[in-house]
DNA sequence: GTATTTTATGCAAACGTTTGCAATTTTCCG
DNA sequence: CGGAAAATTGCAAACGTTTGCATAAAATAC
């Protein structure tokens, strides 16, 4: 194999005795170019097996026809969905997507903007690190004029496009939820509050808490990371004395997945002496017994939003000033046994699939 | 903001009445360049907020620094998984992964490696669709010495590097576990026999019964897409009339989870009545009840070899005659209470988790 | 049959790098 | 201090496209 192997535009523009300019136009469908001499360029390109360089032509006029997504990690269900739907959407319109995870490292996340920067991405949408509370590396899409949406985990006070979910309502209505089934002491387990979503759903806890006349109390509220190993934790200081809650808000379906385990475990039983409501509408959580109350965030719908909103902001001329609205897109409580009132508890769990 | 904003070497050059060639060579630590200067010339790049232009340097030296994934979807756990640890690793060394969903659909596997192939990637790892016999397309990659990696969906008979699990291994494991478990009469739910690895896991599974003197019996397999509609439906096929099978053998754990389910409303004791075992040890295989016996195929460990394999093919010269060969990533059958043997149930059940 | 419009093609510059080779400057040594 | 070697720096071409403008060819009009 000699290399030397690759055809480009010159030399089927050789091959057929044509100018360089006339098989490019050609190629891309020029209307200046007649039917017959386009016929015979494809022909040729089909023929010689050549194939657009993109980078040649994106750096001629300065597209990648790429989009960068950053994200915490594809590995988590929510992000994970919200990513497949907006690289399908976006190859429909021809564009690739970078998808990026920043591990939840600030860190990475400012590299990733870097980098990311400099294979000249035509938009980027990010959904950032729980610790990100300065954006600022992000500035330089900004300033040139780079498309830039944030989406569930947004920034609370910059400069954006955000399409993010009502973290306020969510909050509101899980809390509102345990109490009409009759819960008097909830534990509320957060994300760290350097992440505004957190801080929206707190914002809905204590008022609904204050609407039902129940004493808000700073030590029912725990803020961390929200993994497996640090719900187990909670769970022993929670536990550890008396008197035990009778309702746990997670903001995740993996804290209250380990929740339920641990309460398992303490042979507390779910719903009766304990109700659990999780966030996010994991898989997992209609899957293990009892089935998990969790708050569906319509990942496909959002990844939509996200999508449409970057191919609007491509679509219109650098010049306009770019749009920093705020789309919110709905929450639906899911309930199911894990939540259900004491006396229609049988009742609850028996309806799932009626058929 | 009026556009013209991006600062080139050519701007530094000007600024440091420098030469083109000194400002490149500064910035890439050669070392023809005297230290004072390369200071001088990265101050300076700071100063006017250069960021280097990915395409042109790519476009210079036919080096995207970007490398193609090919996935059925990220939305499934172990291609999640497998990305995840590739993506990260790669990054590393400096490259760029563009990860892209074939959707199982082998007209979009096709346009993908099309334009993966323009975009002038480095390097492409694929694992492909469940109905690609044809891998031609992936040729123009083989032709042009750029390093092409199969990994789990491999291709059968095509020259390429392969890291795969050992399915046959796994298929052979499985049914004689339960055969061991005391089953003898096992349903397998494979799928599609296009993709090879369900062809070897039927062949283990094939081959357990022989060598347990069971008689094989075709109409005890199913070859389908392993969706949970898929899998509800073979559940009324295989229920429909008796003898019921007292084990099933599932090639995913969507797949197992959907029978469990199907056998609770049967009111069918698992594992007393019937046994379930499940394939690549999904996350909520552990979570439900009763826990599902599965077969975990490291896919951490996959990922890695994929991206070593394809560092160490993106090192060797283009002259070097491609390395075809077949790595084998090992699995392990994972124990867990849907596949106990019936006297041990209360014991397995009780056991995980001993703390 | 010439002038004018319309249609089709070609020229050449530009996009921002990298790099072989040549040119220049500095250093070193006797 | 002269000259050679070593260390720096610069020139210019190349990578493969796209596109404004100019030109050529064909079609139309008079």
């Amino acid at each position: 194999m000699s290399k030397r192997t690759e055809k480009t535009i010159v030399d089927i523009a050789e091959e057929l005795k044509l100018s360089i300019s006339t098989v490019s136009r050609a190629l891309n469908n020029h209307p200046n170019i007649s039917v017959k001499t386009k016929e015979k360029v494809k022909k040729m390109a089909n023929k010689l097996g050549y194939r657009p360089n993109a980078m040649a032509a994106g750096l001629r006029n300065s597209k990648s026809r790429t989009i960068g997504l950053v994200v915490p990690r594809i590995s988590m269900f929510f992000p994970a969905t919200i990513s497949t739907v907006i690289q399908n959407k976006l190859y429909e319109h021809g564009y690739h997507v970078l998808i990026c995870q920043s591990n939840d490292s600030l860190e990475q996340e400012i590299a990733l903007a870097e980098t990311l920067y400099s294979t000249r991405i035509d938009a980027l949408a990010v959904s950032s690190t729980l610790y990100t509370t300065d954006f600022s590396h992000f500035d330089i899409f900004k300033d040139n004029n780079i498309p830039l949406v944030f989406f569930d985990r947004v920034p609370k006070d910059y400069q954006a496009k955000v399409v993010r979910g009502d973290d306020y309502l969510g909050g509101y209505t899980v809390t509102e939820h345990l109490i009409e089934k009759g819960c008097k002491d909830i534990v509320h387990i957060s994300g760290p509050l350097t992440c505004s979503l957190y801080v929206d759903r707190v914002a809905g806890y204590k008022n609904a808490l204050r609407k039902h006349k129940i004493p808000f109390q700073k030590s029912r509220v725990f803020y961390q990371e929200l993994t497996k190993e640090n719900a187990q934790q909670t769970c022993e200081k929670i536990f550890a004395k008396k008197p035990w809650p009778d309702g746990v808000f997670a903001a995740n379906d993996t804290t209250a997945i380990t929740i339920l385990e641990h309460c398992r475990k303490l042979n507390l039983r779910v719903p009766e002496d304990i109700k659990i409501v999780g966030y996010s509408n994991d898989p997992r959580a209609e899957i293990i017994t009892p089935t998990i109350t969790s708050v569906d965030q319509f990942p496909a719908l959002m990844g939509e939003r996200v999508a449409a909103a970057l191919l609007d902001l491509m679509q219109q001329p650098a010049s306009t000033p770019q749009r920093y609205s705020e789309e919110i897109v709905p929450i639906e409580l899911i309930e199911r046994a894990s939540s259900a009132a004491a006396e229609t508890t049988a009742k609850k769990v028996g309806k799932k699939k009626v058929k």
